[in-house]
DNA sequence: CGCCGATTTGAAATTGGTCAAACGGCGTGG
DNA sequence: CCACGCCGTTTGACCAATTTCAAATCGGCG
């Protein structure tokens, strides 16, 4: 895959408001890299030499234990940066997660210690930056409450939403909102189980809920799983 | 309380590269709020008028759900900022959770307005946001994947050695480390029940691993905490 | 057609939560 | 100065949600 267009640079939302000069200069310190899926764009525990920008294709961000387990912090979809703590601070060595492909996937690579310089006499990139870790902020301190005080069955329902506000394709014909996910993935994001988040789809799909197959999850009433996700008791 | 001193306030991370100059402009734009413990600086939901510097006691910033069950994101001490998310981008409103004192405390209230605007003539304070940020982002993450992975137990030794390394104070005559929290406190940390953590406690406490009494654990042998914290499987 | 990885399902095990009740120490008011 | 009461803590018994393990099934692709 070849370098992205200024044009759709500015898709990024960090790069909202750089001038076309600005733009310039950053491909000029910037590289494309193409992987395939299930690989990795850097590992937890890497250090963290450049931040990246999501060209095609998924990413997802995880973090592991000592004994593999791993727990899904977030999907990357096209235009989204990621891997950009080490550009915010100096004292940030590694990345603390790792990024590997749900697709084939194609990143532009930025130098991170590029970057910081550039923020230094960039304001609106650094309020950029400061926008996309609050999101950050809010989006894992929202998800540690759920984890912390709701069941799976809630947590489940509040990932299928989430996932469809950031990714959704809405079929055509109200045939309703379509994933492509793999139950280990929805594990993953909610902190469960493989069997269990089987089961529970299997259920709603008894209930006419979602319709589901192979790596896919397609949400029939939306308003169905947002009542289960803030069930109180 | 009376508002704190320029070398009292270098003492903030944020504020380490700062002129004198600015400080006095801050402190200008800035007032000295004490409050009783238990009580609130802001509220979950509250509009983000202003970020906070803590002067005196001890903050727990937490997150409620719709039944008031809560949880602990993080503990502040004197010289941290907390209440920051709303000076570091236009888009937040309000604040994402509450900050409740542990202890009579005060604060240093800053306009979230000034404090942004002047963040676009400082690039020293918008690095030390993201530093800030960065951390937060960091420490929130490992947690996630702590409650997602990991049993109440090593959840438990992560969060004492965690507030050990935030708080500890050593006392004298190798007497361990002592924690100012009560067992709610800690369920509230951990994402756990105050029986569930009694009963852990009590069961450190018959294996010498730490003495506790009312609303106080002190740690005997971190080591063997840090061995249960890491435990494989 | 056969294989491989994803999914489903059952049964048993287990962690941790819930509820009820008793305990204990500290501060306060009589 | 002491008794009382409050609030944090402890403990037991029971229960529920979820995990674990095993095995069968499905579905697409080479």
């Amino acid at each position: 895959m070849s370098q992205p267009s200024l044009n759709e640079l500015k898709k990024v939302n960090v790069f909202q408001k750089a001038s076309d000069d600005d733009l310039e200069f950053i491909l000029q310190n910037s590289l494309v890299r193409s992987i395939e899926e299930n690989s990795f764009f850097f590992l937890q525990g890497d250090e963290a030499a450049y931040l990246y920008i999501l060209l095609s294709g998924r990413v997802k961000i995880t973090q592991s234990n000592t004994n593999g387990q791993q727990v899904s912090l977030r999907i990357v979809y096209p235009w989204q940066i990621f891997g950009a703590l080490g550009a915010a601070t100096h004292k940030v060595a590694v990345y603390p997660a790792s990024s590997q492909t749900l697709e084939n996937s194609a990143a532009l690579a930025i130098e991170s210690s590029f970057f910081r310089t550039l923020m230094e006499s960039r304001p609106y990139l650094a309020f950029g930056m400061m926008n996309l870790m609050t999101g950050y902020i809010q989006e894992i301190q929202e998800r540690y409450r759920e984890l912390a005080l709701e069941r799976v069955e809630q947590r489940v329902a509040s990932t299928l939403i989430r996932l469809a506000g950031q990714s959704g394709v809405k079929s055509e014909k109200e045939a309703g909102i379509e994933l492509i996910f793999s139950r280990q993935d929805v594990a993953e994001l909610t902190g469960a189980t493989l069997y269990t988040i089987s089961r529970l789809l299997s259920d709603w799909e008894r209930k006419g809920i979602i319709q589901s197959g192979r790596e896919r999850i397609c949400i029939l009433k939306p308003h169905e799983l947002t009542l289960i996700a803030s069930n109180s008791n």
